[in-house]
DNA sequence: ATAACTGCAAATGATTTGCACAAGG
DNA sequence: CCTTGTGCAAATCATTTGCAGTTAT
C-alpha cells in the first residue's frame, strides 16, 4: 500500500476524511506484513486508541479495499477475511501447518502469469496460491522424525 | 469426483451409510460442473428429495470434502463456498461480470505448477485463479460499445 | 455549516451444533 | 441391534446496517 500521505490525499480527492482513527489504522496495515484479519487490525488499534469500534475498523478496511489500498484474501483463515497490504503483483504461499502467509514477488517463481491457451477469455489478473510447509515448519518436521 | 459406485465403497471402508439422501446429492454433484454453493446443492436436491433438510446436505458436502471427492473454492460468492466437482489438477477462471468459474486443465495455460525459486518451502499444491470476461461476457461487452 | 464519520446495538446470513428420532448394515 | 444419519431448532460468528450524536474540512 502507499505512504500515509499519499492515501491522505487520494481521500482529499474523494471528499473523505482523514479521521484520527482512519490514520492509525492506514498506520498500522502500513507496517503489517503479516496479512491480518479485520480482528487483528481491531486489537492493534484498540491498543492504542481503546474507544474505536471493530465498525470503524470494518468501515476503514472495506474503504482501503475499495480505494486499491489493500486486498482481500480469503479462504485461509476460519477466523474470516485476511488482508494483504503489499503492494506489487505477487503470488501468495500458504503454510498449512502454521498458518503464515507469505508474499512471493512474481520474479521468484515461474507459477506466474502465464496464460496461453486462454483464447477467448479476457484475463485482468491472475491470482496463485501454493499450499505448503515454509522452511520453519519444514525444519520442524524433519527434526521430529 | 468418483462414481457414485466408487463412493459407496468408500463410504463403506469408513463404516458410513449410503443413504437415499446422500446417494442423491452424490448423483446431483457428480453431473454439476458449475461450482454451486450448498445452497444451490440444497435447492436441486428438495426439488427431488422435498424432505431433505440443509443439515444433511451440509453434513454430507463437508463429508465429500474430507475424502476429496470435492473441493471447496472461496471468496468467490458473496453467498457462500463453491463446490468443485472436477477431479483432475486444474486451475480455475472466474468472470467477474456473470460470476461462471471455468475449470482449466493444467495443459490448456502455462499459468500452473513451476515453482523455482521457492528453496526452502514445501509446495504441496498450487491453486490459481484468473479473473477476467469470460467469451460470451467478452463479447457482449465488445457489441455494446 | 454540513457532509462524512463514529460507535453502539441490533440484524444478517452462511454454517454448525445439540438432540431426539429414524434407519442402514 | 446399535451405530451412524437425519431434521429440526437454536447457536455461532464474521460482517453489515440503522441511527443518533460527533467531527473534519
Amino acid at each position: 500500500m502507499h505512504s500515509l500521505e499519499h492515501i491522505a490525499g487520494e481521500l482529499r480527492k474523494r471528499k473523505q476524511k482523514l479521521t484520527p482513527q482512519r490514520r492509525l489504522i492506514i498506520e498500522i496495515l502500513s507496517s503489517d506484513r503479516s496479512h491480518p484479519t479485520a480482528d487483528d487490525v481491531y486489537s492493534r488499534v484498540v491498543a492504542v486508541m481503546p474507544e474505536v469500534s471493530r465498525t470503524t475498523v470494518y468501515n476503514t478496511l472495506r474503504e482501503l479495499v475499495a480505494m486499491g489500498e489493500i486486498r482481500e484474501v480469503q479462504g485461509l483463515s476460519e477466523s474470516g477475511v485476511r488482508y494483504d497490504t503489499y503492494g506489487a503483483e505477487h503470488q501468495h504461499f500458504f503454510c498449512v501447518q502454521c498458518g503464515v502467509l507469505e508474499d512471493i514477488p512474481c520474479s521468484s517463481s515461474s507459477a506466474c502469469c502465464g496464460q496461453e491457451g486462454m483464447e477467448g477469455f479476457t484475463v485482468l489478473r491472475t491470482e496463485t496460491t501454493m499450499y505448503g510447509y515454509c522452511p520453519q515448519c519444514g525444519e520442524a518436521n524433519a527434526r521430529e522424525r
